[in-house]
RNA sequence: GGUCGGGUGGCCGAGCGGUCAGGCAGAGGUCUGCAAAACCUUGUACAGCGGUUCGAAUCCGCUUUCGACCUCCA
């Protein structure tokens, strides 16, 4: 198994190798969702991303404990620590159970992930489930001195961290300077002692539903807090990935550096991995200026930005072929791009199965070309997850497949093992590791009969076209065309599609 | 205003010092009863202006433009 594998660390800012903690197994952090409404398209691109960083991973062998975490109190509204809770503005406003809140998009946020079929986390620990690792951090950073309290709420002493460690805002690539000096003239009038400190642990006023007894006061954690407590739980004080959005960095990633910090003197992860945002025609989403699609209007065509409707898996295609760190522009025409690539590269993953070989006109360099292809699919990977040119090699590996479909090249120049490596390599790299399938119904039990019945009608129609009825023949096809089935003719007889 | 990251052919997107990205669309061809599908061949590119270099889409500087985060303003 070739792991040499380079990714690029958000925190050092440069390719490094990938070196696990612990020779097999690699334990990924990435921050989920706040469950306070429905899941954002773009919350999707970040989730498949990772999905895809943590397929390869297992792909190489590796044991992954992948944590995902549900943030369901403590994310505030506003830039500033004195704004609402958004679960529990949301429990106010619907006057519903914060749980109740949580839940039904939770629910949401997993059917979600589930149509993008992206595989579940090892753990997916939830905020309020964790109140005690948090407050048993907010105790530690305090006996190191990292933190005070005012008022029954703590907050993180950035100053401190500052002046000891040079260390605040790193990650970020904010200037020590200016977050002391430019930020000084706002908002003096709370009760922090800088305005860059940010609050661990809050006391919660009349409006807050969710509250927990604490030795400050009756209040919930801060925002960062729960990473840090639960990271730290499932993974250990030191791990070797953080995922997340590229819009954590500053100032959820960067918080939570601090907090590690000032509990355990340590950052907690090895590696930083930020995968970057999805634009809408070239503008970030943005729900109020109308700039925004939802997965769901995706798939019924629902909306204004696109002509159709596009299948969960053409959307995963479609974000595959861009790199993860970089900006992703959705429009109208790419997806209908993406849709007809998908297309023919389910085709050639389903027709290399009815590939065989006799061996009877070897071909040394050709097999050893397709060994190569398939190598270089994994040295692309190997290079920080370059899913677009992994997929070119997958696409190179398309057309030969389609060459010995069609009898143009003939698969005899094939060896057994050559053509078997073929066969299991791009159902491994198009099923398991891109997570891509096959959204034919023909698996399924109406599937199977609906096999059945096509079966009888291709024979008919090859009889009408042997006794050269072709009025009978392209009756056939035309009204299977008209019900979105489509028949292909080649040399080795008919075969058809959805579409 | 600050920090960081971008501007690649008709569209989306890799590449980041010298060699083919890839997908889709376009053109020509093969196969086919006709189609479709598939295969083969093929054109057009690196925001602009300077500089470094034997050689730059790739490095440096400036200009312009876009995005993210922060800030400001509301």
């Amino acid at each position: 198994m070739n792991r040499d594998l380079f990714i690029y660390d958000s925190y050092q800012r440069q390719h490094v190798r990938l070196e696990p903690i612990h020779d097999d197994a690699i334990g990924m952090y990435v921050c989920g969702p706040t469950v306070y409404s429905d899941v954002h398209l773009g919350n999707c691109r970040t989730f498949v991303s990772f999905d895809v960083i943590y397929r390869y991973l297992l792909a190489l062998g590796y044991k992954v404990r992948y944590v995902r975490n549900i943030t369901d109190v403590g994310h505030l509204e506003g830039d500033a620590d004195e704004g609402e809770d958004k679960v529990s503005k949301k429990a106010r406003i619907e006057k519903l159970e914060p749980m109740e809140v949580v839940q039904r998009y939770m629910n949401g946020f997993h059917h979600m992930m589930n149509v993008f079929n992206t595989l579940p986390p090892s753990i997916e620990p939830r905020a309020t489930g964790h109140i005690v690792e948090q407050i048993e951090m907010v105790k530690k950073i305090l006996a190191n001195g990292f933190a005070y309290e005012r008022n029954g709420s703590v907050y993180f002493n950035t100053q401190k961290l500052i002046q000891e460690r040079e260390e605040y805002g790193k990650l970020s690539g904010k200037i020590m300077d200016d977050l002391i000096n430019e930020s000084r003239t706002l908002k003096n009038q709370d009760e922090k002692d800088h305005p860059a400190d940010f609050a661990i642990w809050i006391k919660a006023d009349e409006r807050h539903l969710m509250h927990w007894p604490s030795p400050w006061s009756e209040g919930f954690p801060g925002w960062h807090l729960e990473c840090s407590a639960m990271s730290t739980k499932y993974l250990g004080e030191t791990f070797d990935i953080h995922g997340g959005g590229y819009d954590l960095k500053f100032p959820h990633h960067e918080n939570e550096i601090a907090q590690n910090i000032g509990c355990f003197h340590h950052t907690p992860a090895k590696y930083w991995l930020h995968a970057n945002m999805l634009l809408l025609n070239g503008k970030k989403m943005s729900k109020s200026d109308g700039n925004t699609i939802s997965p769901g209007q995706l798939f019924t065509g629902e909306s204004k930005f696109i002509t159709k409707s596009y299948s969960p898996m053409v959307i995963r295609f479609f974000m595959l072929q861009t790199h993860y760190r970089s900006t992703l522009d959705l429009t109208d025409d790419a997806l209908q791009a993406a849709e007809k690539g998908f297309k023919r590269l389910i085709e050639a993953t389903k027709a290399v199965s009815n590939l065989s070989t006799n061996e009877s006109a070897l071909n040394t360099d050709l097999n050893k070309e397709i060994d190569q292809i398939i190598d270089s699919i994994y040295s692309e990977m190997n290079d920080d997850f370059n899913s677009p040119k992994a997929l070119a090699a997958v696409f190179d590996l398309v057309t030969r497949i389609n060459s010995f479909k069609d009898g143009h090249t003939n698969v005899n120049q094939l060896s057994k093992d050559t053509l078997s490596r073929l066969q299991s390599e791009i159902k491994i790299w198009v099923h398991e590791i891109f997570g891509l399938k096959n959204e034919d119904a023909t698996t399924s039990g109406e599937g199977s009969k609906l096999n059945g019945v096509m079966q009888l009608l291709i024979d008919l129609r090859a009889q009408a076209r042997a006794k050269k009825d072709f009025s009978t023949s392209d009756k056939i096809r035309d009204g299977l065309a008209s019900v979105k089935i489509q028949l292909k003719d080649s040399k080795e007889g008919t075969s058809w599609s959805n579409e």
